[in-house]
DNA sequence: CGAGTCGTTGAACGGAATCAATCGTCGTGG
DNA sequence: CCACGACGATTGATTCCGTTCAACGACTCG
């Protein structure tokens, strides 16, 4: 979720900037993959498409997200990438990426650290999915949350998008909230600030 | 998937090993990780528990195949393994690892495309779960496989782990199949072999 | 030859998606 | 400044479809 590794990339490799407007596309399924990403400024989202042309969202990186490093080791960009928001994108040519973790491990390391990462969140989030009940889904939501940060958790994306990301209808989403609140297992003190209650 | 690591790890580091019974755990979740793992012999599932209790597989490894890749940059388990048969267990140390993924540059490298392979498998995964209707997921999970190696797919594992793997009852998975094959969409020939025919 | 499991189909149930409507807020432009 | 549209948050009613329970034949394994 949270990317160290935009911290440091900028500092050793020249970066090409991109502009995109809402909407914009950044990269296709398909295409040569020549660059990593970092979003400076925006929101950049990557989906792909159902045989019905249903999108399907995999990923939205945020302002000082890095994205796409999968694709250091691939030919080609494996899903769609659009601006969800005007942004603004900084661009690292692969070659130069890989010069530079095979020149410094270190480095290397971090980027590792950055793809185990990774991994463990979406490991996380395909857990999520296995859970048939929106209720204990959710549940599991907060619970995985708090015990990185015990007891209170601040969302601070929309409900809407949470749901989305839960993989749940929003209204399926927003009846499943006041039923945990109702059953006592959250607290919600405005809109964004949650508090859990029960662990049982 | 697929994990070609296993096979050049053994040449560089020493192994100790284990011999797991089925059921036997292999390690929990909250165990101070100190090492990854090859399936030499048999298989590891691994999961986490929710609330209620329920089961949550993430993933099962198999013979050939290492796992745990993603705890060498983590000090513990985030999920629990088990044998799912008896299996023969390859266990190589964080330390040694890191160490010598430090010291050798390609082989850095090669860890590197075995997570970003991973990710990207992870996310593919991902995608499927996002498709609520099982009819388009078994076909967007046939055209997956379909586009690595085209037109025959051959299916390795039972029907019922696949059903599993894609968050399917098997029982619904069966009809599914049965429904793409009547509509045209796939041909069965015997059990293990597939063609699709339709892409719309 | 049973015991166990996979593959398969039928019937019924439940719960999440979907459609729909309301309210509040925020930003935008005339 | 206010009207307007857009969108998030919320709740109600209905539909749909995947799960679940159940039963059966085929096959393997000990």
């Amino acid at each position: 979720m949270v990317s160290h590794f935009s911290q440091y990339i900028s500092i050793l490799t020249d970066a090409s900037v991109r502009i995109l407007a809402t909407g914009d596309s950044l990269f296709c399924q398909g295409d040569a993959a020549q660059y990593i990403y970092v979003v400076e400024k925006g929101k950049v989202r990557m989906l792909r498409y159902t045989i019905e042309g249903h999108q399907v969202n995999l990923h939205t990186a945020v302002a000082g997200e890095s994205f796409a490093e999968a694709a250091l080791f691939a030919d080609h960009y494996h899903c769609n990438a659009i601006a969800d928001t005007e942004s603004r994108i900084l661009c690292y040519s692969k070659k130069e990426i890989l010069a530079m973790l095979r020149s410094n491990p270190e480095r290397g390391e971090e980027f590792m650290a950055l793809l185990a990462q990774q991994i463990r969140t979406l490991r996380t989030h395909l857990e999520l999915r296995t859970i048939r009940s929106a209720f204990e889904r959710v549940l599991q939501y907060f619970l995985l949350l708090s015990d990185l940060g015990n007891n209170d958790i601040i969302i601070d994306s929309s409900w809407k998008s949470v749901a989305h990301e839960l993989g749940l209808a929003h209204e399926t989403f927003y009846r499943t909230l006041a039923k945990l609140e109702k059953q006592g297992f959250i607290e919600r003190k405005e809109k964004t600030i949650k508090v859990i209650k029960l662990t049982l």
